[in-house]
DNA sequence: CGTATCCTTGACTTTCGTCAATACTTGTGG
DNA sequence: CCACAAGTATTGACGAAAGTCAAGGATACG
């Protein structure tokens, strides 16, 4: 099990080149531990945050106690955006996690950089609709591999700080599908599976054409 | 069949208060008919449109041909937010519209109304995305009915002015899962069908209880 | 080295999609 | 006014895909 989430572990090792970036800004990177809440369902909302490493989940539990997960961000991106003056979702470290806040103009007016931000973040959930409204468990999977792998500089081998709930709870499936689709991609030898959380992809063509992303 | 979209229909009648009300207005209102492309997928970016009386779908086409209906926008809503210079998505009249356009400050700020209603649009997307994750298709269906009937305030009598096949490419289903799903909840006495656009909901409880919105 | 968590795989069941037939609605033309 | 045609909606039978339940393997941590 991770360390408990009250408790900053001593050994976290975030990476020298992006603490030493990070003294240079006027805002200081807090440090989380694994599965710790950034903020909670009902909150105040208002503040953004941006990754400088780890991994985020954006969820929100429904009244049968499922979960759905909204959104994943990974270092570099910017999350925290809400429709109300409350938070309706909240936030989770996936893994050791190190975040700044963002500045947002006091005069109730959010800069152009920032409102481009927003209906970014609009479009990507508008987009994840599609791709959960998709009947397929395989093309979903297919689609989430390649934006993650796009995300991440479209490197032939993927990163996933998220454990097989998280994506099944992220595509609306169960993780046995999760864990069964991507048995299935492997023994098509679209992909390897390095350990659980790496995956090498080894068609991106065939991988792509799952995607069929439009 | 509906008139042709070309054929502005002479026989358009919109409620009169409303048309009166748009006189006071410094914009006029344009009539669609019934499935007129409001804008399409690739266009400019930046016009937003508020809807005097009538309903419009938000959607966009999939590579392997399917549709997805993002949204729909009933009489009182505004819509038209973009995360980037084009147009993502495609907006069509459903039945006879009228629509204004909406004032956008030209510094490259919004306003924060405007703001508020493009964020809130964002959280609107994302309790879709809630819809469409969960499993069950009856859940599917309540939580649609519900809201539709929210927006139309609450009454006990819901206007449907989509077609199934509308219903099922916003849920991702199929039109006979739509079918067979309010034929359930009609044989459970939840909710009578005065026609096939007209329903009205028996017993809300049952309903409300269906949808569990959280 | 033992325990807890995460992941994979198999057997079975349920749900939904597909195909097809039929009924209802609406508009058009004789 | 009625008949026909096109679009829309409902219902049934069947098969495929995903969910559920359960067992066992892999991995990380103390």
């Amino acid at each position: 099990m991770y360390a408990s989430a009250s408790i900053i572990s001593r050994d976290l090792q975030p990476p020298r080149a992006l603490l030493a970036k990070s003294f240079t800004r006027p805002r200081p990177v807090t440090l989380h531990t694994p599965g710790t809440e950034i903020y909670a369902q009902g909150e105040t909302a208002g503040t953004l945050y941006r990754i400088e490493f780890g991994a985020v989940r954006i969820c929100r539990l429904l009244a049968d106690g499922r979960r759905q997960v909204v959104a994943f961000h990974i270092a570099g991106e910017t999350f925290g955006f809400e429709g109300g003056k409350v938070r309706s979702f909240f936030a989770e470290c996936i893994v050791s996690t190190g975040l700044t806040t963002v500045e947002i103009d006091r005069d109730g007016r959010y800069s152009p950089e920032l409102m481009e931000l927003a209906l970014k973040e609009m479009i990507r959930a508008q987009e994840h609709l599609l791709v959960v409204g998709k009947q397929c468990a395989l093309e979903k999977l297919a689609v989430f591999l390649v934006d993650l792998a796009e995300r991440q500089g479209g490197l032939g081998c993927i990163d996933l700080p998220m454990t097989r709930t998280d994506i099944g709870d992220y595509l609306g499936m169960t993780i046995e599908t999760v864990s069964r689709n991507l048995s299935k991609l492997r023994s098509a030898g679209v992909l390897r599976l390095r350990s659980s959380r790496s995956i090498e992809i080894l068609k991106p063509q065939r991988l792509y054409c799952l995607a069929s992303k439009l």
